[in-house]
RNA sequence: GGUCCAGUAGCUCAGUUGGAUAGAGCAGCAGCCUUCUAAGCUGCGGGUCACAGGUUCGAGUCCUGUCUGGAUCACCA
């Protein structure tokens, strides 16, 4: 990379010009800001201490230096004690020949490594999946492809939160008032259906609540103490001792689940290397726990409830099991992390989960550590920020939760009604324009959710629905299409533009431009990978589309009379459309050949 | 109250290990389709980077304090 060669021969420069070394992080190399000459620049003000001279001087004789000594260094200019230098055209056209062809380009070899696992969604049983969970699974997978495109060995798993007090409260409430229900007799979809009766759940308990707090009790006391909650307790605990009836109950309304999830999966284009349920590893959370409590890791109360002591390391005391012997999400937790460790190994182990849980996180690498598991170390929490509404947080009880099918069935509409008034799909089968609707729709809202930095928080307005316009997906989705058109021309006319062109080619502009970005990718794909961030991807997809469309409305390509030039914007083209699709693919947006 | 995170244009977001005059998109206004896809391109307006100090050649970026918003501190997950 021209990057590196740079800031090695500063390092040489510095020390045959002024005979001293300099530590490695002062030598400043940053690409020349658009409205000057020059393609990097180097920043002097730190090296004057060791040159001893003024910023122009130095400046003055690194520059002369920088181009005695590197052939890829043209000229230079000095603007306020910044040194501009300029590439030779030699050099994109080297970098040009060698990547143009490249399927492969900006992905790194693969490492022989232990794999890293990835687990994402992790949804509960007991309702649909909204919008915050289209966020995480979203970071999860593309996570999973920079990763992977990184040279990494990744496991893609999913932890279905399937047992738990949650559950039973959607199971008490089909069984009092579900009528025998089920996702075929009411044509409701199977997770809808399920979550319809947890809210029920909730109103209901509601209403017993505010009736016990009449009849004198304190709000904490009617909240443990409804005939609704005390069924529920009595539920799991029945649950977890194996009875029968209430496991068959579970059974029937989890799959039910199962199958609308796997819908909105595949709509989503997700799908898992393994699931795990959380009601097949609790047990062996259990089972570490009571380790732990023979060994004295943890303490049992009076009451039989196990906790951990996390008061040294500044936390409070944790619970681990109920009282009543139920385990509780911490329990579940270790069992969990156990287990993949035993199935993977892995080097790292990647848990994307909302920042409302960092807390969660902090106390499992610690009870981990206390129980001696080395590996606890390799756990990183992958903290994504909430998904907001314009008025607040998203809440199940007040209805403003935004459901994931809902968005994904409005988006497919949007983008119908986007398509037909644009009038340019005539041509399409109706599959045709299916998958094209899909695709787009899908480009939208992958796009929109993932622009944003994971860690921050997010503003989404389910009114203004997702723009197809200016930093969109679509956007970037037109310009590969626009890219193919291209190239089926280029194919029809019978053009080889495979040619040899030229050394002494004469660059556009904007040629050096997309040259530059395109250099830029392998980089971007490493630090995308480093800091588990899609957005350095999605932004840069959307520089490069933006670079291009410029490009095509300054130049001609196929009607360009000197074929050395047309050959070259043709390929130029092409290996722009590859990078726009192989980056795209890395945020798990497809892009079509023609919209 | 303790801990953690955030605050950049009317709105949604970028802003690399501190570097030049803080950038995009949307919304608004004005232009560009007899030429390769106008889901595009060009131009205009829009900023006390929450506030106050500090560190230094240089701070949106680092430090301290204040304000505002959010998360968390459950025998919920």
């Amino acid at each position: 990379m021209i990057e590196q060669i740079l800031i090695n021969t500063i390092h040489k420069a510095i020390k045959e010009l002024y005979g001293q070394e300099i530590p490695c992080n002062i030598a400043q190399v940053q690409k020349t800001r658009e409205e000057f000459e020059g393609d990097y620049t180097i920043v002097v003000f730190p090296l004057l201490k060791t040159s001893k001279k003024g910023v122009e001087q130095t400046a003055e004789e690194l520059g002369k230096y920088m181009v005695a000594n590197l052939i890829e260094v043209t000229g230079y200019n000095i603007i306020k004690g910044f040194l501009n230098l300029s590439i030779s055209n030699v050099y994109w056209l080297d970098f040009f020949n060698e990547n143009v062809g490249k399927s492969n380009f900006g992905s790194h070899n693969q490492k022989d490594t232990d794999p890293v696992v990835v687990e994402f969604s992790s949804p509960n049983t007991n309702k649909p999946l909204h919008l915050g969970h289209i966020r995480n699974n979203l970071i999860g997978w593309s996570v999973a492809e920079i990763l992977n495109n990184n040279g990494q060995k990744v496991a893609r798993v999913n932890l279905v939160n399937d047992r738990g007090i949650h559950i039973c409260k959607s199971m008490v409430a089909w069984q009092k008032w579900g009528n025998n229900n089920n996702p075929e007799n009411s044509n409701i979809k199977g997770d809808r259906l399920v979550g319809d009766y947890y809210v029920l759940f909730d109103k209901k308990n509601k209403e017993e609540i505010t009736s016990l707090m009449a009849d004198g009790f304190t709000k904490d006391e009617a909240s443990n103490s409804t005939s609704l909650m005390l069924e529920s307790k009595q539920m799991l605990k029945d649950w977890e001792d194996g009875i029968e009836e209430v496991r068959e109950l579970w059974k029937k309304m989890n799959n039910w689940v199962y199958k609308g999830m796997d819908a909105t999966y595949a709509r989503m284009g997700i799908s898992f290397d393994k699931v795990y349920y959380e009601s097949e590893t609790y047990l062996l959370g259990k089972k570490l726990v009571e380790e732990g409590l023979r060994s004295g890791v943890f303490f049992q109360k009076d009451d039989g409830s196990v906790w951990c002591d996390l008061s040294e390391d500044g936390l409070d005391e944790k619970l681990l099991i109920r009282a009543d012997g139920t385990s509780v999400y911490m329990t579940q937790d270790i069992g969990t992390a156990q287990l993949r460790y035993d199935d993977y190994h892995p080097s790292e182990l990647i848990y994307v989960v909302g920042n409302e849980q960092n807390y969660h996180f902090d106390v499992l690498k610690l009870i981990l550590k206390k129980l001696g598991k080395s590996w606890a170390d390799h756990i990183r929490h992958l903290n994504y920020g909430m998904v907001e509404l314009p008025f607040g947080k998203m809440k199940s009880r007040e209805g403003t939760v935004v459901d994931a099918d809902d968005l994904i069935d409005e988006m497919y509409l949007t983008a119908k009604k986007t398509s037909e008034e644009l009038g340019k799909f005539d041509d399409f089968s109706n599959d045709e324009a299916t998958e094209l609707f899909n695709m787009l729709s899908m480009g939208a809202l992958k796009y929109f959710i993932l622009k944003v930095d994971p860690k921050k928080t997010m503003v989404f307005n389910p009114v203004e629905s997702i723009d197809f316009n200016g930093n969109t997906g679509p956007f970037i989705q037109y310009t590969h299409a626009r890219i193919r058109s291209i190239i089926r021309k280029s194919n029809q006319l019978k053009i080889n533009y495979n040619l040899k062109f030229n050394i002494d080619y004469k660059f556009e502009r904007k040629e050096i431009s997309l040259l530059k970005l395109l250099h830029n990718y392998p980089e971007i794909t490493k630090q995308a990978a480093y800091s588990h961030s899609p957005a350095l991807i999605a932004n840069y997809a959307y520089e490069l589309a933006k670079e291009y469309n410029q490009y095509y409305h300054e130049v001609v390509i196929l009607k360009e009379v000197d074929e050395n030039k047309r050959n070259f914007r043709i390929l130029l083209s092409e290996f722009t459309g590859n990078n726009i699709k192989s980056s795209m693919a890395l945020l798990g947006i497809q892009v079509p050949e023609r919209m």
